[in-house]
DNA sequence: ATGAAAGCGCTAACAT
DNA sequence: ATGTTAGCGCTTTCAT
């Protein structure tokens, strides 16, 4: 049987209230008891029971976190970010995953939910906003990296990235840029709009393929194209995962990079960085969001009636090794 | 305020109890109320609460795991083995996540211990085994990757898969090999005894050299090797982060990779697939092991008392680009 | 400084 | 088929 607060108790010959204040040292308790009850825990590897503690508190000071893809490296950046600032502000995470397809949203944020998350920082929301929409009354939420209405966010201006990658593109010299856009949801359009809006200012016809979030699905839709007769010279894919997926298409058909084709990832994750043909990407600071957002559950766990926050992070072009001029 | 099990069972007009056994469609509810309930309950947005729940039922049916680190792709391999059996289980997880330098591991799973969860699968644990030893009081214990002694463990066979590393480089007529190996700690001497073995069983000097688990450190450590004057002709790298910054330090001195350099990784995650230059590797069947370890993290669950099991599955190699003759 | 007692939201006998 | 009641292990007034 595990070892309870009684059990301590006992041991030190003490009330268990007076367990309870020493352990969280709460004032009022004399330095030898508590060091006694300390020293009695501390031998009977006394670990509070959580569950208990949260229902007596009725409050758990724990943050839940979402996290769409452990193979993205990028969530990996914020998680990181996340736990920096509220490992300093003594908060506990409770962390659930999802994946690629959306389906699991839903069951990872009714566990954070059931597990009574003071605040839940979600990182790559997939739902639409009207799923999302019951959450609210559920729960506070800071949306990461997805704009959720009414909600808390931290996002990247990915308008502003998406025109940051395209018109470096456009400096160089393209003409024909293919977008390799990830599937129309909620929140996510900013990259694909801002392509078109650009093209489309600089009087060109934007052509957009989707993929899913995985490398090899976005080689896999990428292939007609290459083979057909009039290829594009640059690619803007929507993350860096689809951007490799792009590479090894373009790998297998011995077309060079960036000689024969200029290739623009998104995130700057370690992905993006294989050795020799280092990815132009756009940096969208996944840490910092990570941080910021973390702050924000935070503040809001303060004060649960201030007006939404919000913040936007300007992400920056990062130009390494896959974009060049087009060939003559 | 959040809504309750009294608010459910007021606004069905029954009493808590029948609440509770109609959401967890047990027998004796008749169809019409059990369908009343529900259909309150939807409405409401009732939430279970998790610590409530738990603490009544002395039992969380819950699965703790313990992730080493989310910027290896092997961690994400291997949970999702874990939740595939999980949620076919119907079995909750609980995710804590460790960190390179192992100074999360105890915080970890003290928080997985105090959560309550029947079982914690621990993947890629750093603490020695004396550290280790309490939590066998505490909770069962199934590990992944690194043998815990008492514990219940699933490992891949490491000496066999430095030995497959290493033969191959052998057999393809190298004999100035170098491990780039990981730091020496409980459980995973594996691999570096199997190449010092391996090498002087053909007679050669084994040389060592050791870096973090990280790819920039793995470029650092092996820097002054290539500057030296005489290279060796192949490196066996503790893992495929580890060996993409070999690669990188490759690069930036252009030696050619496998020309004048052959490298092999280990876990055969999708880093060792950049475009081009595909890593040969290690399979060591991350998802297989993840799979194993949750069946019998669940079995464990069954039979609290039945003796330690263990499991060790057999890695594979996979050819692929980096390994070639060495130049004449 | 310490202890007694009530209660957090649920489940599990047990009673009806 | 449904309701009553006694906890689960802790925290928190409130006494002493």
């Amino acid at each position: 049987m595990r070892v309870t607060m009684e059990d301590v108790a006992r041991e030190a010959g003490v009330s268990r209230a007076l367990v309870s204040l020493a352990l969280r040292d709460a004032y009022g308790v004399s330095d030898s008891t508590r060091d006694r009850i300390l020293d009695v825990a501390e031998r009977l590897n006394y670990q509070r029971n959580a569950l208990a503690s949260g229902l007596a508190r009725r409050t758990t000071n724990t943050l839940g976190v979402f996290l769409l893809d452990l193979h993205n490296e990028l969530f990996a950046d914020i998680y990181d970010g996340i736990r920096d600032v509220a490992t300093a502000a003594g908060t506990e995470l409770v962390l659930s995953v999802g994946s690629t397809g959306g389906t699991l949203d839903k069951p990872g944020l009714d566990a954070l939910v059931r597990a009574q998350v003071e605040v839940v920082v979600a990182a790559g929301l997939l739902l639409s906003d009207k799923e999302l929409a019951p959450y609210r009354e559920l729960t506070h939420l800071v949306s990461v990296a997805r704009r959720v209405p009414g909600a808390d966010n931290v996002v990247s201006n990915n308008e502003l990235g998406a025109k940051l990658a395209v018109s470096h593109l456009l400096e160089i010299g393209h003409r024909r840029i293919l977008h390799l856009a990830a599937p129309s949801s909620d929140g996510y359009r900013g990259r694909r709009r801002a392509f078109s809006r650009t093209m489309k200012a600089a009087g060109l016809q934007p052509q957009i393929l989707v993929s899913d979030y995985s490398r090899a699905d976005a080689a896999r839709v990428l292939g007609p194209v290459l083979d057909s007769t009039d290829l594009p010279t640059a690619v803007f894919a929507h993350n860096d995962q689809t951007a490799l997926g792009v590479l090894d298409a373009l790998h297998s058909r011995d077309i060079p990079v960036p000689e024969q084709m200029s290739v623009i990832g998104y995130d700057n994750t370690s992905a993006s960085r294989p050795p020799g043909i280092a990815l132009t990407t756009v940096d969208l600071h996944g840490e910092e969001l990570g941080r910021r957002a973390a702050e924000i559950a935070l503040a809001r766990m303060d004060s649960p009636d201030a007006p939404p926050m919000e913040e936007t992070f300007k992400p920056t072009l990062v130009i390494r090794g896959t974009t060049a001029p087009p060939a003559a």
